[in-house]
DNA sequence: GATGAACCCTGACGCTACGTCAGGCTCAAG
DNA sequence: CTTGAGCCTGACGTAGCGTCAGGGTTCATC
């Protein structure tokens, strides 16, 4: 397909096809003998990708970077992101729709409107709110390729626990709320606010029956454990001391627990040695959670202590998770133990 | 309000009003002594048709043209044009969002879609087709001020008639019909396909029933008459030659009626000298709708002496039209009469 | 009355995403 | 073989701001 047919196509000009080339952003798979561009399909696709995310309010140069070293990963969550878009869209013409229909009748009966009224009318017609914003979007879409397998791998194991019945404030559940809030924290480069507003989008826009992606009850199920988390957390941190925690590779934990079950089955007492330096290690890593602040650390250590239901995270088994405490309290105050 | 305040409130940047000050767009009616720009409310209801105005996608030069000599008479034509134009907007944004809706759906069952469903979603991307270009705004907006007064007149006499119970196929209605052609075609500058447009789109959208312009009953009456009026011409003239004729002002063909009818009841004859006088004026007129042009004319003359339908725009008392034809008849063909 | 923070002013230059030429080459149809 | 429509590569221009720099205003608080 030649440069103009592309363009009549796809309503755009041969110039504006003509600058993507110039700036790398979509270059013609082929060209003819004499030198004509030629779109194939997936320079099509491309242009689809490009379009979708102008219409976000991304830059060219922006899109150029994420569809770049995002691999073709993104498109479907390009899909989706501009579905939601849509939504908020219509959503908003409708509000303004019927404002202006107020302003008309009020015009029609010849009054003159108030200043606020034409401020709120104006402030709509400019501000045609996205959900998300220009930097928000580009870390959306460029932390996705970071997540995407093990965000898919957790969505199946949410499905699958729901199934069996568990209930969202069991402490079951809690490795799963742990996995996710991590995951959200990469993808949204731990943007609390971002994140919550992309739990607001869910709940709110229908379009999220992918088939893919989480669905609506199993969003109101995490939610339901995470709120039990941040709660079980904030009996003994603030929001600020919450913020200023760090993240640890999940598997750290996981080997911690896996060699913790190990001692115990194998009958090691807490106060041994080996059983000691296990509780170092884990020490240390709620260190680095706490990123080396001792006032921080106390806290966490607290927490992790007094509430099964944030030690759960971790741990997943009841038993070892009693034995791994009277290890770090063996660490903490050998003589008491 | 200061300059800050106002950006806040309208959602826009301070720099932007500083750029619309510059340009002479909204420049703020008073000042501080310190030299800070202070706007009052006509200005903030100025921005208003500005920011109107950009989301129709007029450039900021036909902005402030129009608003500058447009008077204020504007406003309530600006509303109308916004409300279309969301209401256009909100269809195609439906329309885009069941094509996404497919094309993910497609997605997710792994199959690529073909290159026409690409390009078609392109292009509904890309070209949210406004009812109206931007020129074609321009010279709406534009010619408003032309016509307005005579345009509330025709509409108030259509409801009369209306209201009278006179069918839309009686010649009564045939000079409402001329009046609403003429008019339009001064709104539109004669312009058929914007016209035409312009009338899908009253028929379409429900948000007509402001009270003030013609609603959707008068639309459909008056359409008929027009119909009626157009299928007559278009017996001798094609449409090529249609679009051709000129206007000449309606009150030319009203004071020549007025004195046709004067003279019949003066008793005075059609081959007398007075009669071909106004035969000659009233071939003049036709002459300059034919623009002078010898094959149009006589078409046109054909259409007007023998279609009862289209002389009853300009003559409306049958007795008259009848009178003025045998006058003519006696200025073309003084012997046999 | 002094001072600090928040706000505002006027230039002036930069930038994005194209539009708009100019001058020449290519391609398919007659 | 021509002819008209389409394409090429520069090159410059444009709209609508963004983003400093350098300096004045306002106003509440000390």
């Amino acid at each position: 397909m030649r440069i103009g047919e592309l363009a009549r196509h796809a309503g755009l000009t041969v110039r504006t096809l003509h600058h993507y080339d110039a700036i790398g952003l979509l270059t013609p798979s082929t060209r003819s003998e004499g030198g004509y561009r030629l779109y194939g399909p997936e320079d099509i696709a491309r242009l689809h990708a490009i379009q979708a995310m102008r219409q976000l309010g991304l830059s060219l140069e922006d899109i150029g970077r994420l569809l770049d070293d995002g691999g073709g990963t993104t498109l479907p969550v390009i899909v989706e992101q501009q579905l939601r878009a849509i939504d908020v869209q219509i959503e908003q013409a409708e509000k303004l729709r019927a404002r202006l229909g107020m302003l008309q009748a009020k015009l029609a009966t010849g009054s003159v409107p108030d200043m606020d009224d034409w401020l709120a009318t104006i402030r709509m017609m400019t501000t045609c709110d996205k959900y998300f914003s220009a930097d928000e979007l580009k870390t959306i879409f460029g932390n996705w390729r970071r997540i995407y397998t093990d965000w898919a791998a957790l969505i199946t194991d949410v499905r699958r626990t729901m199934k069996a019945g568990v209930p969202a404030d069991s402490l079951e559940v809690q490795p799963l709320a742990h996995r996710w809030m991590t995951l959200m924290g990469i993808w949204m480069d731990g943007n609390l606010d971002l994140i919550y507003r992309w739990g607001e989008m869910y709940r709110r826009e229908p379009s999220a029956l992918t088939g893919k992606g989480p669905d609506l009850g199993m969003v109101a199920y995490m939610d339901r454990a995470i709120q039990l988390r941040m709660a079980a957390l904030g009996r003994h941190l603030s929001i600020d001391e919450l913020l200023r925690l760090k993240q640890v590779p999940p598997e750290a934990w996981d080997t911690l627990a896996g060699s913790a079950a190990e001692l115990m089955r194998q009958g090691v007492a807490p106060g041994a040695s080996r059983a000691r330096a296990l509780g170092k290690q884990w020490l240390g890593l709620l260190e680095r959670v706490a990123d080396h602040d001792a006032v921080l650390f106390d806290k966490l250590l607290a927490a992790y202590c007094q509430e099964p239901l944030v030690a759960a995270a971790s741990v997943r088994e009841e038993a070892v998770r009693q034995y791994l405490q009277r290890t770090v309290q063996s660490v903490l105050d050998p003589i008491a133990a």
